[in-house]
This record gives structure tokens, C-alpha cells and sequence, in this order.
DNA sequence: CTGAAAGCGCTTACAG
DNA sequence: CTGAAAGCGCTTACAG
């Protein structure tokens, strides 16, 4: 580089604090002086470097993203990229960067928060996803270094936290099913350790029940495999000889999967079995017939996750939030009695 | 924070250098101060302020990731998450972390170099893609600030950057179609100002041409749009009245949307209409039928940038470098005759 | 409104 | 092998 604060004061006949002044735009200086040392800076093409003025001020305005098992799957997925992006696009009118962080090992964890947090790179954090991480979390607060989790973690009153309504979305899911005339639904893609899944699991039941529908186990596919396969689940399902007409699986590939399936059985979607996913992956549009799903926002809950972590940092009063972000159902073909072909 | 390398050195009895000289584990300090100090380190849980550190020998050990125009859809397609995992993983072997960075107009353009490069946060950058970007590229190498860029760039001789070979890519898919008895083969989503595009249909000339095949300029559809909705495309095309028994997309999701429409008018893929895309979306594994396609292979994209940009920073001898990654057809049943449903 | 000086938390020749 | 001191490029009370 070469070119310092030093130097801009020089040529501008102040001193360093000035200049300095100028650069943060503080109130009381001349207008004179200050475009005199704007004009200097502009000729110079001088740019203040950003990690003296971090030390300087103990800030760095950037802010570390981490994203779990940052496995091919999951970022194939269209999920955690438009996490991202909103984050990035709250970030970005905040004139904080991100630094973005793939954490796939408790070694990786660890070294996350000692280089970013405790190294003071980051100032907060913002975790994607909550499953498994309790060391993580628990060394954060221990730390009572800032962050935001995206997803619901364990210790959910002591961290703050954005998610969906699982239960509610679930619920509304499943309720769409038997308005629509089914009693025999099945779920695809239970887990006993994804809080997320845990809770869907819970609405599709309580949906069941509110109806006076009983509760089949065998309609529950589990799998510790949480992206798992819908082609090889809805095998499995089949196997059970358990008749079923209706089919809700926790992602659209998920849903993709399992009709592939069912039209190799000779069956068709929706008239023999209806489908609905999760996500409203951008295909969910376009695929035949076009999939029922529930679309969880994910932008927005990357929006919502920066924001909170922000208002952390900026207030003075520390605060543990939540944020419930809606999640809509998208009702197309594939739940629609009558429209398959 | 709080503790530093002053308190560290206090409590082990020795001066920050030699603190100092232990956290970058210099070979000549004896074992027993060595040990010595990192009890005390390790008792304290004492980690060096990352930002002083990279002021004082001038390395952040951050690099900037700028994905250009960080569209909904840009992002919800799996193309540049999967660059951006790449790059993160080979940052991740070499101790680097990854400072991402959307950058949708001009003004936001400038501030990144302002801010990111000519700040000193990061010591080199990716751009990702490189559609359009002449004054970024040139603003970079004016300042002869490390960079490379994945996509071919305008200006190739002066800049690293990786990229498939598109022309060869679409040369051998177009071969493809000819292979399985097509003549007639339209070409969806032509442009004028988007090099890959533009390289893949001199390949898919080539085909043509070397196989004696004539150039039916009715059957490319053109559109300034680079992510054109396949749906329309197709509408559009079929319009023209010109038949045709092929169909190259420009990504599997155009060409699912182009399915979509042939369905619609009652034809099906392959027997009626093959069709083939690019990218080799997770899905195009699972539609019906499942889609042939070109794995571009944008991970090793990501890696290879990343590599070489490192090279670049380490190596005392600056050069310019190019790296071709392979691009794959996957050849599948919406090519394949004989074999639809 | 402006400047001199101390300080942010490290690193690195230079001596010894 | 280790330490004292200067330096990295800023910011910020403190004076005036």
C-alpha cells in the first residue's frame, strides 16, 4: 500500500487527528479545513486502512456466519444460501461485512471461536442452524460473546433465536390434507434428534387428532439421515402394505423422491397419493404436477437473524430475543383432488 | 476482551517478545519457557487479538469473496453456493477465512475495492463470474491487487481466471444429440453479452457444421435475460413453427421449464422432444425423465480459484494463470430414445 | 476548531 | 535464547 494518514496530514498541513476527524466525518471541524483534507485524500486516492482503524476503536464491523456440516448436500440446497443472502442484505445497509464460516468438526468449532470470537475478528455471530451444537452455543454464552442462532436450539430461553412455527406448519399442512379429504396421511422423513422435525412431527399429529384421525404409526418414515432419501424411503413405505392417500415429506427433494417412486409403482400424483414438501424449492413450480409446500422464508429468517444480532450490539441493553418468522403454505397440483393427469 | 500479551508475559515472567515469539512458535525458544508460557496461556485461555496481530506484519489472512449481482435467483441456484463452498474449503486447509461480499451495482463495486482491498482488510479477491465487470477488473489491476476471477473475462490475457471450456462443452453435447439422430436441434437462451453463452453456441455451430448439419437460426432463441424462463422460451419457439426434435437449454431449470411447455402441447421427452441442460442440477437426477446435462463442476471451480489465488499470493513470482476444469455430460433417459414415457 | 501525545495489542529487527 | 524499543496506522481524551 504505502500511502498512510501521515502522509494526507502532511500534504494538508494538519495533524493526523485531523485527518482522522475528516475520515469519521466528526462535527466539529471547519468546513474549510475538511475539504481542503477530502480534496488531499481524493488526489492521494487515500483509503483509511480498516484494521488500524479496528484496533484503534475495538471495532470491526464484521460479523461471522457460520454454517454447520457444511456438507455437499446442504449447501446444494437452496436453504442455507438464501439464509445467507438475507443475512448478507441486512448486513450490507448496516455497513457490516460477514465473514463466512463452514464448521464441520468440534475441532472446527472450537477454532471458530477462538480466532473469530476470542480473537476479536468477529464482533457477534450469527449460527445457521441449531441442531448438535450445544458446546458451541454453551462456549458462546459462556463467553457472553453476542450471537443470534437460525433455528430453535435446546437451551432456547437462555439464546436468542429466529425460526418458523414448526408445530403451526405442520399442523396447517396437514389440516390442508384432510380438507382435501384424506385421512390416511403419511410422514416421511421423521427424526428423533432434529428439532425442527420433532416439531413438525407434532403439528402433523395434533392436526390428526383434532380431526378425530388416528395416528398411524406405520405411516412414519424415520430416518437418522435427515436429508435423506424420498426414493428409498417411500420403498420402505411401501413395503408396509399400510394404504395411504396422502404424503407429506420434510423437503421438496425429499417430495421429488418419493413421487419418482410412486410413478414407478404405477401410481399417479395426486389422484392416488398426494404429495406436499417443505421448502418450495423454486422447482416445486415447475415439476409435474407441481408440488404443494410450505415455504419456510428463509431469506428472511437470515434477515431477522442479522437484525437481532445487531440490535444486540448497537443497544446498550442486552436482551435475549426471538423472532417467529411465518411460514406460508403453497397449495399446488400435487394435493389437488382431480387436477393430476 | 481484556487479557493480552502484556498480562500473559507479566504472569510467565518473561517480555512480550518472547510471548509473542511463542505464539507464532518460533524455533528458537527454549522448551522450557515455551511450556512455561503456554500454561499460562492455556490457564488464562489467552487468544492474540487477530487484528493487532495483522496490523503488525501486514497479513489478515482474510480473502474476499464478491459474488456479482446476488439476485434471488442468482442465489437460489445452486451454482454459486457450490463455488463458494469450494473456495471456502480450500481456504479453510490453508488458514484463510473468507470475507463474502455481494456486489449488485457499480457504487457497490467501488466501495468493496475502497473499503476491502485498498483498506487492507483483505489480501486478495475472488469475483465470482465475470459478466460485465470490465471496471472492476480493470479498478483491480490498476492497483495490481491480487485477484482472480472464475468465468473468462474480457480481457483473458491480463487477468487469472478459471473456467470451463464452454464451447468444447457444448460442442460435445451437441454431438450428443447428432449421435442419437437429431438434426434439428434448437438452442434456448442464446445472448450476445454473456461470454459462456456466447461459447457455448460457437460449440454448438461447430457440431453442426463439422457433422454437415445446417444452422437454423430459427431455432435459437435469443433473450437479454440470461436466467430466461424456459417456459416462455419454449412458447416462444414453438410459435416459430419450425420443428424440431432437439432441445439444448441453458440450465436444467430452463429446461425444465421448456419441459414443462412440450408437455403441455402434448408432446413428450425424449420420443417427441429430447432435451438436454446445463449445470447438472440435483433434480435433473430425479425428474421425469430424469435430464441429461453438463456438470460444469462449479466446486472445483471454486477450489481452483481459490488455489490459484493463493499461489499468487505466496509465490514471490507474480504470474498470470488460467486453469480449464472439465465440464461432464451426464448423459440421461430425456436424451435417451426409445426410452420416455 | 485543532494538535500533541498516548494508546489499541501485537511483531520484529537489533543487541546481547 | 531473550528483552527493550520502535513500529504497524489509526483514534481519542485532554488541552488550548
Amino acid at each position: 500500500m504505502g500511502i498512510t494518514i501521515g502522509d494526507i496530514a502532511k500534504k494538508a498541513n494538519v495533524s493526523k487527528a485531523t485527518v482522522s476527524r475528516v475520515i469519521s466525518d466528526h462535527p466539529k471541524i471547519s468546513a474549510k479545513t475538511k475539504e481542503r483534507v477530502l480534496k488531499v485524500m481524493d488526489e492521494f486516492d487515500y483509503h483509511p486502512n480498516m484494521i488500524a482503524r479496528s484496533l484503534a476503536h475495538r471495532s470491526t464491523k464484521i460479523i461471522g456466519v457460520v454454517i454447520p456440516g457444511i456438507s455437499e448436500k446442504s449447501f446444494k440446497h437452496p436453504f442455507f444460501p438464501e439464509m445467507l443472502r438475507g443475512a448478507a442484505s441486512v448486513a450490507q445497509k448496516n455497513h457490516y461485512n460477514i465473514l463466512m464460516s463452514a464448521v464441520s468438526t468440534a475441532e472446527m468449532e472450537t477454532q471458530v471461536i477462538n480466532e473469530l470470537a476470542k480473537g476479536g475478528i468477529v464482533e457477534g455471530i450469527i449460527l445457521m442452524g441449531a441442531t448438535v451444537h450445544d458446546k458451541f452455543i454453551s462456549e458462546l454464552l459462556k463467553l457472553k460473546f453476542p450471537f443470534v442462532v437460525v433455528g430453535r436450539p435446546e437451551n432456547q430461553d437462555s439464546v436468542s433465536w429466529v425460526d418458523n412455527d414448526n408445530v403451526q406448519a405442520a399442523y396447517e399442512l396437514t389440516k390442508h390434507f384432510i380438507e382435501q379429504g384424506h385421512s390416511r396421511i403419511a410422514f416421511l422423513g421423521a427424526s428423533s434428534i432434529d428439532i425442527v422435525v420433532i416439531d413438525r412431527l407434532e403439528g402433523y399429529k395434533k392436526a390428526m387428532r383434532e380431526h378425530g384421525l388416528p395416528i398411524n404409526e406405520k405411516l412414519i418414515i424415520e430416518d437418522k439421515n435427515i436429508d435423506g432419501d424420498g426414493y428409498a424411503f417411500m420403498k420402505a413405505l411401501m413395503k408396509r402394505q399400510e394404504p395411504m392417500t396422502g404424503l407429506i415429506a420434510m423437503d421438496d427433494f425429499m417430495a421429488f423422491g418419493a413421487i419418482k417412486y410412486i410413478n414407478e409403482c404405477g401410481l399417479s400424483v395426486p389422484d392416488d397419493i398426494a404429495v406436499a414438501g417443505f421448502n418450495n424449492v423454486l422447482l416445486s413450480n415447475y415439476s409435474t404436477p407441481p408440488l404443494t409446500s410450505v415455504e419456510v422464508n428463509p431469506f428472511h429468517l437470515g434477515t431477522r437473524a442479522f437484525e437481532l444480532l445487531i440490535a444486540n450490539l448497537t443497544s446498550s441493553y442486552k436482551s435475549i430475543d426471538r423472532a417467529i418468522i411465518p411460514a406460508d403454505l403453497v397449495v399446488r397440483q400435487s394435493t389437488l383432488r382431480g387436477t393430476g393427469k
